[in-house]
RNA sequence: GUCGCUAUAGCUCAGCUGGAUAGAGCGACCGCCUCCUAAGCGGUAGGCCGGAGGUUCAAAUCCUCUUAGCGACGCCA
């Protein structure tokens, strides 16, 4: 379907056209100005310039041309020279019920030229616990790619795994200290190794982190760490295999992590799975003359004429001539590209990185790893601060645990419930429920909460605030669809049924104001995917949910006596309900049945 | 030092491809449950949109300068 807003703008145009004016000053948007009108039009004031009139001569001839139209029931021109606009109702009611005809999509129509895009969440390191830094980019990430999803592209998520590096090595030490005897250090063992792991994902959680103190203080300790990172990497059998375990046991213990978060992933690759492309990238760059050395590293130079700023170049390989970032980050390109050719590649990392990412899209493009026409996107996000707008930490100052926030907010949320279980007596409500209900409003309040800001700046993580549930919260989402699908239960349970009528003209200003806010969903996804911006759908059904609240205030639903007028108000909530879950589910969380 | 980001109500944030009186939530204060979930609804108070210039009929929004905070700036990720 059409966006309403295009629909209205073409009419206006046309209008504007008739008068003898361009149609480019025919645009409407919203009005800002509710008591007065429901959208506007602002072209007569710049079109005033052109034409060398007064802006209400224009507008006045415009409004003349509408008087009359059946699309709006009031258009006037008003002062200065605005055009003030308000739809016919039965226009707005019929393009509801052809929203809603449109099941599923809701007047959004897939887009013309799906695209293969991969998203990046700049995924964790294995055998690295996760902590509050990875919320944003699986939370982020996840959004991104439900949305476009639901636009009709082909989204791929990739976790991206940071698995090559010196914590290998230092795991493989500290086990070494360990585990001496463990088959994996005989270099002389030929035999085959087993297949269960050698350790859990506890002492795991555990070893890393002594591991990388100790290395700190032990200087032979360190080497001893570095050259097992490195002959892993140059392909030692024992090693390889505990290798394996490691992200075996890692990943298996990450994935249950996140799918607590509602986030998945289609590939699970890392840098390891890259390593075999890297010595070949490398050489094409220096045989094509891009790269030479520098300082004893390989560089590409990324500088441009308009950089306001040095740009260093793109170091490709270590003077050592090990990887690093940029270099795992570019033959994942390479990778990438050869698999699923996409159109695009979205980047998720803390926003400190974007140098990193330019001087990677700059190498990409400059040495021929992308087709011309895919196109390489950064998100770069904000730190997730404190109260004390500091970054998150734990009470005692130490880093926060992924695992441990949840349930934190988990067992906070699971109190909420409980007290009002107590309060509200009709709701019989089991301990098992209870506990399930909590999980699900506590999973909406953090996204919600993270999402409902603009990524790229900082935020401040506030429990109480998050848990509280009054006002702009996931929580207050999820109670307006329990609502509605409360009343739609009773009123299904009564044997009553709504069938397909179409929806009727609004019988009020509130419930005219629904309407018109729920016209507005096509628009708001496509924008919330071209901008990459998930709190635009945050704040477009925060002012939907605000929205129907009034409307259901002072409307009587179960008592409406017009068994037509009762039918119509049904298939509204319904549709009111389907676009706030459709959109719940594209910022990564869902409603429970009750609350 | 260079470059970038941020600055809007007491607090947390929207609004920023220029438009009519700058919006929410929390907190404060005042109302509303014999009525479909009061985790709700209605209302009051609270702003030189960091500061100064400029462009424009019109600036929180665009440009310049300036102040403050944060960040990045070649072999960590």
């Amino acid at each position: 379907m059409q966006k309403l807003l295009d629909l209205i703008t073409d009419e206006v145009k046309k209008a504007f056209t008739a008068a003898g004016y361009d149609a480019q000053y025919g645009k409407v948007t919203l009005s800002n100005r509710p008591d007065l009108c429901e959208y506007q039009c602002n072209g007569a004031m710049a079109a005033a310039k052109n034409y060398k009139l007064a802006p209400y001569v224009i507008a006045d001839k415009v409004a003349c041309g509408l008087a009359g139209n059946p699309m709006f029931s009031m258009a006037e021109s008003v002062k200065p020279g605005f055009l003030n606009l308000k739809l016919s109702p039965s226009y707005l009611a019929d393009y509801l019920s052809d929203m809603q005809a449109d099941k599923g999509r809701f007047g959004c129509e897939k887009t013309g030229k799906p695209k293969t895009i991969i998203v990046d969440y700049g995924g964790p390191n294995v055998a690295k616990p996760l902590h509050v830094g990875h919320l944003r980019s699986a939370i982020i990430g996840e959004s991104i790619k439900r949305i476009g999803n639901f636009i009709g592209h082909r989204m791929i998520g990739d976790v991206h795994l940071g698995d090559w590096g010196l914590q290998m090595g230092l795991i493989i030490t500290e086990l070494k200290e360990r585990k001496p005897k463990l088959v994996y250090f005989d270099e002389s063992y030929e035999g085959e190794y087993p297949k269960e792991a050698p350790f859990t994902i506890f002492e795991l959680d555990e070893i890393y982190p002594a591991a990388s103190k100790r290395s700190k203080e032990d200087e032979d300790y360190k080497k001893a760490a570095m050259q097992a990172t490195g002959e892993l990497q140059n392909g030692r059998r024992g090693y390889r295999a505990l290798f394996g375990h490691i992200l075996e046991v890692s990943v298996s213990d990450l994935k249950k992590n996140y799918e607590n978060l509602n986030v998945f992933f289609d590939l699970w690759k890392g840098e390891s799975d890259v390593q075999p492309y890297i010595a070949d990238m490398a050489a094409k760059m220096k045989a094509d003359g891009f790269a030479y050395e520098s300082d004893g590293a390989l560089v590409v130079d990324v500088r441009e004429e308009s950089d306001a700023k040095e740009i260093p170049p793109c170091i490709i390989l270590k003077s050592d001539g090990a990887s690093l970032y940029s270099t795992t980050d570019l033959a994942t390109i390479v990778w990438r590209m050869e698999e699923y050719h996409p159109d695009g590649i979205i980047y998720l990392a803390d926003k400190r990185q974007e140098l990193h990412f330019i001087q990677v899209f700059r190498c990409a493009k400059k040495t021929g790893l992308l087709d011309s026409d895919t196109s390489l996107q950064y998100i770069g996000f904000g730190t997730m601060n404190g109260k004390d707008g500091k970054p998150f930490k734990t009470r005692d100052g130490g880093v926060m645990k992924l695992a441990d926030l949840i349930s934190d907010i988990n067992a906070e949320m699971l109190l909420k419930i409980t007290e009002n279980r107590k309060m509200k007596e009709n709701l019989e409500i089991s301990e098992e429920e209870a506990l399930a209900t909590a999980k699900t409003v506590a999973l909406a309040a953090v996204k919600y909460g993270d999402l409902s800001n603009q990524a790229g700046k900082d935020y401040i993580f506030d429990m109480d605030r998050f848990t509280s549930f009054e006002g702009n919260s996931g929580p207050y989402l999820l109670y307006t669809i329990v609502r509605i699908k409360s009343i739609l239960n009773k009123y299904h349970a009564l044997g009553k049924n709504e069938g397909d009528l179409r929806i009727l003209p609004a019988h009020s200003d509130l419930e005219k104001n629904l309407m018109t806010e729920l016209a507005r969903f096509n628009a708001v996804m496509e924008t919330a995917f071209e901008e990459l911006a998930p709190h635009k759908i945050c704040s477009y059904i925060y002012d939907l949910a605000n929205a129907f609240n009034s409307f259901y205030h002072e409307t009587k639903i179960m008592t409406e006596e017009e068994e037509q007028i009762q039918k119509s108000y049904i298939r509204l909530l319904d549709l009111t309900k389907s676009i706030l879950e459709t959109c719940i589910d594209a910022l990564g969380f869902e409603a429970p049945e009750r609350m």
